[in-house]
DNA sequence: CCGTATTTGTCCGTATGTATG
DNA sequence: ACATACATACGGACAAATACG
């Protein structure tokens, strides 16, 4: 009962355009959807028994966010990041975390730091039992919330445009154990440091932690390469 | 003949969609089209001749952009920009305009910093003759400019989406013209602190220079309110 | 290089939901 | 409150461009 009336109230306010570009951007964060992979209308349109309007208007609203490239006649594609991109994706984030450093340590309450502190635990766990997979949507979320703490609306939003462009980067999962002990380490001196409600201390745990996981993942992919 | 070929080029590498969000985007820019307005797709169809479909991927593409807003079964409505999200979208301007001057600071060629010089002429010449409209877009160049200059790519169209949307906080251009002695000061001393090539200096007067943008924003709005 | 098949881009019609008298 | 008028959401069809054999 309460689950039919809630779908119907999705069904009010969410348009078929809607779902069709949360389920999308599912799949991109999921993986299944690759950088590079190509996106067919029909295709869509028959694995969610709609037609291709709301499909087309799906890839725009994605376009717009720069996970999906629409090229004239020829289709919709999966965005591919290059080295550069990636480097200016970082610098872009660290500006982004640095702020929310910033504004959050003066203002973050108890029981949010609490809350970080239970995430720092559970990122612990996922990490002790080498579960790279749940440490890395654990890390998201930690992350997310912190920024969600921050009161910026608008920072929030474009942050999380940045990460979920980030996915597109995509990198292994294995062989990254031993990392999540630095990025720990670095986790905790952020909840530390927004502790002590220091702005200029929290702002460079934030810029510092986003720069170590850049070196990190150049590491991973030159390895790789 | 240039012309043609390049027309055609255009015709062939952008949709109707595109041309469409495009001109919609100038609109909203020029102030044609202002907060709360009510975008109807007939009318956009009928106006540009063509069917509502390519007008409703226009709509969705804009939406992403954070410049209108959908709403089902209602309509396409231009966002309006409250004091909270006005006082959020300074903040994020001025995070980014931070790492601008950080990342331009020790990079900015000679020739980049004859061209700010110029374009500091050229906003003393506006602001001489109390061309408030003139002052307002050659502001708007300058600083876009300068952003281009960081060399980051990803900064620059993320600080670009954030202009677009300040756009729809369109303050009225009369009574400022005293103003713009103030502003002229700041940029003045933008390109000096970049010229020092001090990332640290420039940030500063980077970042001071949205504060102090901000403060006057709120001036005028408290007077006309 | 050409013809065919597939895919995209656009247009139009209809049903559904909203606003208004 | 009801009925009418209107706008939007979606589906389906046609034309144009691209990809492939």
């Amino acid at each position: 009962m309460t689950t039919a009336l809630s779908n119907l109230q999705i069904l009010q306010t969410r348009s078929v355009s809607d779902l069709v570009r949360e389920e999308i951007l599912r799949l991109i964060k999921s993986g299944q959807l690759a950088a590079g992979d190509k996106l067919n209308e029909q295709n869509f349109a028959q694995r969610f028994k709609v037609s291709r309007a709301p499909i087309r208007e799906a890839f725009r609203s994605l376009e717009a966010d720069g996970l999906v490239k629409l090229e004239k006649n020829r289709g919709v594609f999966v965005r591919e990041i290059g080295e550069v991109e990636a480097r200016e994706l970082y610098a872009l984030r660290a500006a982004l975390d640095e702020t929310t450093g910033r504004l959050l340590a003066p203002r973050i309450q108890a029981i949010q730091l609490e809350e970080l502190r239970s995430w720092l635990q559970r990122l612990d766990a996922a990490a002790e039992r080498s579960d790279m997979v749940d440490y890395f949507e654990l890390n998201i979320d930690f992350h997310d919330r912190i920024v969600e703490f921050a009161g910026n609306a608008t920072l929030l939003e474009f942050y999380r445009r940045i990460i979920d462009r980030m996915h597109l980067l995509r990198r292994r999962y294995f062989s990254v154990t031993h990392e999540s002990h630095a990025s720990q380490d670095e986790h905790r001196a952020i909840v530390e440091a927004l502790a002590t409600g220091d702005p200029a201390r929290a702002a460079q745990a934030m810029r510092s932690h986003v720069g170590q996981g850049y070196e990190r993942l150049v590491a991973v992919t030159k390895d790789s390469a």
